[in-house]
DNA sequence: TTAAGTGTTGCTCT
DNA sequence: AAGAGCAACACTTA
């Protein structure tokens, strides 16, 4: 489920679990995670170090090794990091693990094997070279910028958001979700828009996506503990609009489906 | 048994 | 050139 908000509470993760300890001890179950890096060159790099921080950029998580470079995690569609303390108890379909001293472990997990492990040596050219726009919960995400990329285009307003270079961290689900909170028709073009969506637009960006990591993203029961407004729990076949109740609407478009309501949003 | 799925890339065609 | 459409990646579940 990794789209920003998911990311950004494996960040706090990381954060908790790992910053400040050193790693002991690193194994890589199935390399084809790593790319082209091999499995010898990675564990040099993080084996006897320490974690000193931990960033996240869309929807990449990235951990600065002491002194070094960074770690970096992209999690495809079926990645998770997973903390646990019994080392002879490793949740399934990992890829990577961390062994910290003091007997903390943590978990890549991938079950698609979609999704990257890596390394960079400068998290901002790593970024640069991922060519990701403003973090959709960044400084930088300002409405000028915004205003121009959609503008720029004119493809339908749902592909955008989801487009990475445009603003980094919105995927399928969340994209469903903002056009949904912003009641704007995922077909509509995007340079098409008037002022006034555009403004309601992002602003509804930072919203749902703030709201979706306050209420824990991809936890358990996540659908339970969000707001009633919301599409996300009811996004699924026979689905109703939380707000009129009409049945929702499918999309497709580029091999996602996409849920919206016929009634509320146009 | 078949298809679909929360991401990304790279290719082709227009 | 931008954008649409599709396959590929790999594996489970409905």
């Amino acid at each position: 489920v990794p789209e920003l908000p998911d990311v950004e509470v494996f960040r706090r993760v990381l954060q908790r679990r790992g910053l400040g300890r050193a790693i002991a001890h690193v194994a890589v179950t199935d390399r084809r995670i790593l790319g082209k890096l091999s499995t010898r060159e990675f564990s040099r790099r993080l084996t006897g170090k320490k974690l000193v921080r931990a960033r996240r950029y869309g929807k990449h998580l990235l951990a600065k090794i002491d002194g070094d470079g960074w770690l970096t995690l992209h999690f495809g569609l079926t990645g998770a990091l997973q903390p646990y303390k019994d080392p002879q108890k490793p949740p399934p379909y990992y890829r990577v693990r961390l062994d910290f001293s003091k007997g903390e472990h943590l978990a890549y997990i991938n079950r698609r094997m979609i999704g990257r492990v890596g390394w960079t040596d400068d998290a901002e050219k790593f970024i640069a070279a991922e060519n990701l726009g403003p973090d959709a919960l960044g400084r930088r995400f300002t409405f000028a910028d915004f205003k121009k990329a959609m503008t720029g285009h004119r493809r339908d307003v749902k592909s955008v958001l989801m487009d990475q270079a445009v603003v980094a961290g919105i995927g399928n689900i969340y994209a469903d979700e903002i056009l949904f909170q912003a009641r704007i028709d995922p077909r509509a073009r995007s340079n098409g828009l008037a002022p006034a969506q555009l403004r309601r637009l992002h602003r509804t960006i930072t919203k749902v996506l703030k709201t979706a990591v306050a209420r824990g993203a991809g936890s358990e029961n996540f659908a339970e503990h969000l707001p009633k407004s919301f599409l996300l729990p009811a996004r699924k076949k026979g689905g109703r609009c939380p707000r009129c109740a009409a049945a929702l609407k499918t999309l497709k478009s580029g091999g996602h489906t996409g849920y919206f309501c016929p009634r509320c949003q146009g």
